[in-house]
DNA sequence: GTGTGTGGCATACCAACGGTATGTCGCTTG
DNA sequence: CAAGCGACATACCGTTGGTATGCCACACAC
């Protein structure tokens, strides 16, 4: 029985190793904060050591990257099912924004993505990976918008996307710092739909 | 001469003192971040030591909160001379709306107030801080649309805000990451401006 | 003027952290 | 089977935020 097309135990192991990292990181990334999680704390709830982390990231930063990406990677999953991309953009749109609320109270997200995404990976890279996963999601359904001629072409679609995207992020945290949040998440929507209806017609 | 009514000097001292510690960090934690901020670069550029430092704040992030009050209130002032609160609403907002677009090109803000602000403060100790200046600002601009009857008074108005002050936000950060931040600041104010529309009437 | 605080710092020090350098062990490969 | 390499563990280092203590000018009581 040939070997070359099978996986060796040891790389196995090694994903194994770096999954566990991981997600231990992004557990304590969203308890404590970037800077209040500590490399050993990390390390230890994946029952390995600092030199396992430095073998597979080049530091702290790759290792919250790491994290940044797999918290990304969940919920363009679960919002990719809501918006089909085929039906009216306007239903789709709205569709995205009610997921894209719920997905805004989960603890990872506000934290990792939201709130210390900019500030540890600088702006530059926050804004190259958002545009890769949630953001350009947002970006996708305003752009289906523009193109299906129900938004004025004038508009930059780019920019549009970014200041209704911060909308929606300022919302979610709203929601999030509330307490009640099912109540806040239903006036988020409202304020949000209220502002949408100024991009109707032309 | 009766020096009851007086300030001796070491009081002057203590504040001069007091004050070149906040004018430093709100330099430094703008240049690096509160993280790569450390205390004995902030302390050195003041020309005192940590004695100083821990003399007149609790620790890093009272005088990170310190550095966060200076930021905004200069803000306010300006922002305040702009929107006076007797013309027509629409005209004070939009006003409003463009001075705050400038006052977000400027790195202090940008980087204590907006980004790092929730972070280090905890979002509810920022909400509460941004209360008191900037949002305040939006929060009554808002609220006396509402209050005259240009909004439907079914929309929270805390949470309109909210929402109105972080697409601004979202949108500042946009020109501040733009290479061309001119013709970027032109189209977020067109972007802000369709959205607003969303508002009018009833 | 001489003791006695007291405000306003400076100095010395500590624990914890991110990061690095080196050691070790088992598997694979020639 | 020896040599090499991948996948870690261990030991250590420099820097950091924070604390404990020391010092000194000045105010005030007597």
């Amino acid at each position: 029985m040939s070997r070359a097309t099978e996986q060796p135990r040891r790389v196995e192991y090694s994903e194994s190793t770096r999954a566990a990292l991981v997600d231990s990181a992004v557990e304590l990334f969203t308890e404590r904060g970037y800077a209040r999680a500590s490399l050993d704390e990390i390390t230890g709830r994946a029952r390995v050591t600092k030199g396992a982390l430095y073998h597979h990231f080049g530091g702290k930063r790759a290792l919250f990257e790491a994290a940044f990406e797999e918290v990304e990677i969940g919920v363009v999953a679960r919002l990719a099912d809501v918006m089909p991309g085929e039906r009216d953009p306007w239903e789709e749109l709205r569709a995205g924004l009610e997921a894209f609320l719920r997905v805004c109270l989960e603890p990872s997200f506000q934290r990792i993505v939201a709130q210390e995404g900019p500030v540890v990976l600088g702006y530059q890279r926050w804004y190259d990976l958002g545009e890769r996963y949630t953001f350009g999601l947002v970006r996708g359904s305003v752009q289906r918008l523009v193109h299906t001629g129900r938004i004025e072409e004038s508009v930059s679609v780019d920019v549009l996307a970014r200041v209704i995207f911060g909308g929606l992020s300022s919302g979610a945290a709203t929601i999030a710092g509330s307490d009640d949040p099912n109540r806040t998440s239903v006036e988020v929507g409202e304020a949000l739909e209220r502002l949408l209806r100024g991009l109707r017609d032309g």
